[in-house]
Formats: C-alpha cells, sequence, structure tokens
DNA sequence: CTTCTGTACTGTGTGCATTAGTACAGTAGG
DNA sequence: CCTACTGTACTAATGCACACAGTACAGAAG
C-alpha cells in the first residue's frame, strides 16, 4: 500500500512566489483535490530536491510547513505520508486569514478594474476542482 | 473645486503588506469606491508622510505606481489628483494577472479547508462595495 | 554495517523594503 | 526676485526573507 509514485511537482522558474510555497501549493492542491490519498508517501526531500534541481533545505522547509499545518505526517527514518484530515486551526483563525484573502482578491479586482461578475464567475469555476470531501 | 480634505489613509503596523503598497491598495479602493472623485487633490508627498509617521520617500513611491498605473495624475509644483479613467493594461496581461488572482485565492481556500461555497458568498458580499461604473 | 529516511544546525549571498539625507524642477504669492 | 510650497531623482545604510551550501545527527530497513 502507499507506493511512492512519482509526483509531478512543478517549479515555474517565472513564478513570483518563492519556491518552498509553490512546492507548500502544490502539494496542498494535489491532496485537497483528491490526487494524493491520505496515506501515500510523499518523494523524499533529497530526492525532491535532486528532481526539481534545487536545495534539499528548500524541500525540508517546504515539508515542515505542512507537516506543521497537519498535511503531512512523518515517520522518523520512513518518510513523509499524508495524513488523515482533523482541524488544523481556530475558527477565529480560519476567519481571520479568510478576511485577509478576501481583501487581497477585491483589492485585485480593483487594480485590475476587472468587471466583479466576471471576477467571481471565474472564481466560482476555479473553485470546483476542491474536492467535495462527503466522506469525512 | 477638488479641495485637499484630509482624507484618512490607514496604516496598520501588524499588516504583513510592505507600506507602499497599504498605501497604494488604500487610495486605489477609494477611487474605486468613489470615495475620492476624479479630479480631487491628494495630500502631498511630505505632508501624507508626516501624518503616518513614515519616509517621504515611501509615499512618493505609492504615489509614483498609482501614477504609473494611470489613477492620478500629477502636476509639476502643484500635486496630484485622480485621473480620468481610461484603460490601461492589454486584455492579455489583465486576463494573466486575474488568473493569478484567482488561482492564488483557491490555494488559501485550500489552506485553511475554507468551504468554497461559503467562500464564494463572502466574496460577493465584498465585491459590491466596488463602483458600478455605469456613467463609464 | 551500510544506506536509506527526516531533521537541525551554521554560514553565505542576493534581492526587496524601508529609512535617511540631499538635490533639483515647477508653481504660487508677497 | 525671493520664499515656500509642490513632485521627482538620486545615493547610502539597514533589516529581513529567501535560497543555497555544507555538515551533522537520529531512526528504520536490509
Amino acid at each position: 500500500m502507499a507506493r511512492t509514485q512519482a509526483l509531478l511537482i512543478q517549479i515555474a522558474t517565472g513564478d513570483p512566489r518563492p519556491i518552498s510555497k509553490q512546492i507548500v501549493d502544490g502539494v496542498r492542491m494535489k491532496i485537497a483535490t483528491g490526487e494524493l490519498a491520505v496515506g501515500a508517501q510523499l518523494p523524499s526531500v533529497r530526492g525532491l530536491a535532486q528532481q526539481l534541481t534545487i536545495n534539499p533545505n528548500t524541500v525540508a522547509k517546504a515539508y515542515a510547513e505542512l507537516t506543521g499545518e497537519g498535511w503531512l505526517e512523518s515517520r522518523q527514518g520512513l518518510g513523509l505520508y499524508v495524513a488523515t484530515p482533523r482541524q488544523r486551526l481556530s475558527n477565529a483563525e480560519r476567519d481571520r486569514r479568510m478576511d485577509e484573502a478576501v481583501q487581497g482578491f477585491v483589492h485585485e479586482v480593483a487594480a485590475l478594474d476587472y468587471p466583479p461578475e466576471r471576477a467571481l464567475s471565474r472564481l466560482e469555476r476555479a473553485l470546483r476542482v476542491l474536492a467535495p470531501k462527503k466522506t469525512a
């Protein structure tokens, strides 16, 4: 069970986000969309670093963040695995960060002078990729 | 016409955004929501800097960005004024940046494990502050 | 014992944000 | 003309986040 499998993570040099954040976002999305099932094993720190031609520390930092957030579970000497879902943040903290995200998006829409209805519909479509989480 | 008026801009020390971006976002939102009318004069670089207890260079940088984006218009020796609206970015660039914003928001929703429907409804409410721009 | 795994350090270099200080150009009013 | 306001353009120094480089240690598997 839980074969390591390839796990394609893309790192774009043109992406303004720091590399570690790209990894965090990438892995998190794969978990959220169900592409990475609970219990699946992730590539090793050194392995992924070599595959992406980046520093192992950068991968370790990303994995550490994902572990701290509860998405991954580490077993010393074995590897990292997708953890079983659980409540990670307090509701207050969740709402606060959601507020920030909403405000940031509104700022972008205003900055681009983008039609709000169009922005909303694009977002609705993009949100469909997130797993329904019915069986949770 | 176009009195300088107080123009309350808030700078939060706890805000993770750089100060100049807070000013840019703040001014842009006041324009987008109609709180700042076309032709209105903005506080002077040195005046706003003193009011916010920050460096004049930081204010100047923010104003320069807003001018470059077409939100403001500068008249040497006179001051800065809200410019008349015009198309600033190419449609391709606009769409590209909108894509980034959408992806970033989806990442946040996934990271917080926030119910997508709830996120969407909160965003819809927040977008209502943007001016209808019927007369454009 | 060797080799894989994650984890924890100490540095080093780079780029960005901010502050500080100075200087120059245009406008208005005495 | 002179002074005081406006925006603008530099340089220099500091602090911080990010990534890289190298080394080291602990647990698991053969």
